[in-house]
RNA sequence: GGCGACGUAGCUCAGUUGGCUAGAGCAUGCGGUUCAUACCCGCAGUGUCAUGUGUUCGAAUCACAUCGUCGCUACCA
């Protein structure tokens, strides 16, 4: 029998600089899901990518002193690096610019054109001639343009338009039958009365006035304009349109879209109404998150307040990294990165709850037991069913939130499972019974740890699957039916344990002050 | 202007269908413990749950209004 599939995507990003920890965030997001999902027995498929196409890679490129795809190519090979160093485990990269995307746009704008759903009008609006841009009336910042303050003039320009019109009702009652498409759910009510509800506008899908973009197949001295090309990403890097379309057969389609908030409009609208338009059936969810935010506000190169991920990578490490991003960003509001909350979360979740639970455990299995765990001995000290059933409701919980995309949720919850444990040791008081030589309850508290230890390393797995292995491997757990989602429902079917001698720390306490003082000299450099 | 969200302990936030004396983490104070990365555990706190009115046996949770903060309001991605 066929496995279930589960197809995931990040947005396929705009190459116009380094990516910052934002960025980083959603392709983690991404990476932690397809991982989750992998681990209960889906066949997973995650595409990320590159949109480098557009006037403003033509112009950065001319600014550097480069031809647009020799930008893009160095834009391309720098975000391999950075999601290689991340351990991103996507499945396809798709770059706009890659004969495979480009050949399908082309054909899918022909098929439209046949349909009817691509038309030639006129577009008109705000031209700055220096900036040799258009601009929307509401972009013009007192009649100004809004790049150099000149004037602006009322122009016309050839355009292709798409008949979002035509696909207006199909689109109410999309939604209407799926309300819970968007998540959070506010979200859609922005798009519904914002955009919906007041009338679709046709969409501008072609631009005369620069060239680094695919081609009209009818008439070249067109491009295809942006969202027609980038969304596109999704399906053409599953073989869509090819002369091979297993992947496509298989995948599509999409289980979960990840996006920024900023471009929910056009994996609202446009979009849906796209696949509409080829008959093709709509995603299944699109989640779109927040945004990571800065003390002063948005991260932004003049304020001189942008953190990269290698930043923190490089000198805590990448489980603690993606650790701080997803426990910090909260469902439906930005989350705030300050250096101070960074070395706080280090500090007490990584080191002091997570890291010292593992390492007084390991240090008590060797100090009473020579490092060895038997089995299993039931419910022997008081609090043990207590302890037992806790953790069987925080798996439950985690996999709760996880499903509903409250990622910082499900790990505030798996992070209850390590401060119940640590409260257990309290409880049960091992130094006790071993003074009053009660072998058989000190048995079974060392039991109950290192089980609880291994299921916290199960649910970590999918955000830090590094320190998952490592808590494993310190804990000589290696077998596979034990470390698999499954595997956490049970309680008693560890046998012969052997810990490492020595716990070797996951996390090393930081230096607060002189931590918060390396992040801060970090982000302005 | 229109639409939408938020405003809960010093700080960051949980509080799905209205119901036990309103919660967690961090920070603060005191106490306990020693297996552990001076860690962990317990206790104590302070809160007019933005403000006002209403619905209800009962509201942080629903309705209306007010104040404050923020987001979206169509072709830069």
């Amino acid at each position: 029998m066929d496995k279930k599939t589960f197809y995931v995507t990040t947005p396929i990003y705009y190459p116009s600089g380094r990516f910052h920890i934002g960025t980083a965030y959603t392709t983690v997001l991404a990476d932690s899901m397809k991982r989750y999902k992998a681990m209960r027995g889906y066949d997973t498929r995650f595409l990320t990518g590159l949109d480098e196409h557009g006037q403003k890679i033509q112009e950065i490129a001319t600014k550097r002193g480069l031809t647009p795809q020799e930008h893009v190519d160095e834009m391309a090979r720098d975000a391999k690096k950075l999601w290689e160093k991340m351990h991103i485990e996507y499945d396809d990269f798709i770059r706009t610019t890659e004969p495979r995307h480009e050949k399908v746009v082309a054909k899918i704008f022909d098929k439209m054109m046949d349909n009817g759903d691509i038309y030639l009008g006129m577009y008109e609006g705000w031209y700055c001639t220096p900036c040799e841009s258009f601009f929307t009336e509401t972009q013009l910042v007192d009649g100004k343009c809004p790049d150099c303050g000149r004037e602006v003039k009322r122009m016309q320009e050839e355009s292709y338009f798409f008949n979002m019109k035509k696909y207006q009702k199909k689109l109410e009652k999309f939604y209407e039958e799926n309300p819970d498409f968007i998540l959070p759910e506010f979200r859609k009510n922005e798009i519904f009365n914002n955009f919906i509800k007041p009338g679709l506008e046709d969409l501008c899908v072609s631009r005369t006035s620069f060239d680094w973009g695919i081609k009209v197949p009818k008439n070249p001295k067109h491009v295809i304009y942006v969202w027609l090309d980038a969304l596109t990403n999704y399906i053409s890097a599953l073989g869509y349109g090819s002369e091979d379309e297993t992947l496509f057969k298989k995948y599509w389609p999409a289980d979960l879209q990840i996006v920024g908030k900023d471009i929910i409009r056009f994996h609202a609208i446009y979009w849906p109404i796209f696949l509409m338009a080829l008959n093709l059936p709509l995603p299944k969810r699109l989640f779109a998150h927040n945004f990571i935010m800065m003390k002063d506000g948005k991260m932004s190169k003049s304020k001189g307040n942008i953190v990269y991920p290698e930043l923190l990578i490089d000198r805590y490490g990448l489980d603690a990294t993606k650790y701080f991003l997803l426990r910090e960003m909260p469902y439906a509001q930005d989350g705030e990165f300050s250096p101070e909350t960074f070395v706080e979360r280090f500090n007490s979740d990584l080191c002091n709850d997570l890291g010292n639970l593992l390492n007084r455990t390991i240090a008590m299995v060797n100090k009473y037991f020579q490092g060895k765990v038997h089995g299993y001995k039931g419910r022997i000290n008081e609090p043990d069913e207590e302890i037992e059933e806790f953790a069987r409701k925080q798996i439950y919980e985690v996999e709760e939130n996880i499903e509903n995309m409250h990622i910082a949720n499900s790990l505030a919850e798996i992070w209850n499972l390590i401060s119940r444990t640590n409260k257990y040791i309290d409880e049960t008081a091992p130094w006790v019974l071993a003074k009053e030589e009660q072998k058989e309850k000190l048995e079974s508290v060392m039991y109950h740890l290192v089980e609880n230890l291994r299921k916290v390393a199960i649910l970590v797995k999918p955000f830090m699957p590094e320190t998952s292995a490592n808590i494993l491997k310190q804990l000589g757990i290696q077998d596979e039916e034990n470390v698999t989602w499954d595997s956490l429902k049970d309680y008693d079917k560890l046998k012969n344990i052997q810990v490492i001698e020595k716990g070797i720390p996951l996390f090393l306490r930081l230096d607060a002050e002189k931590e918060i003082d390396y992040i801060k000299q970090g982000m302005k450099g």
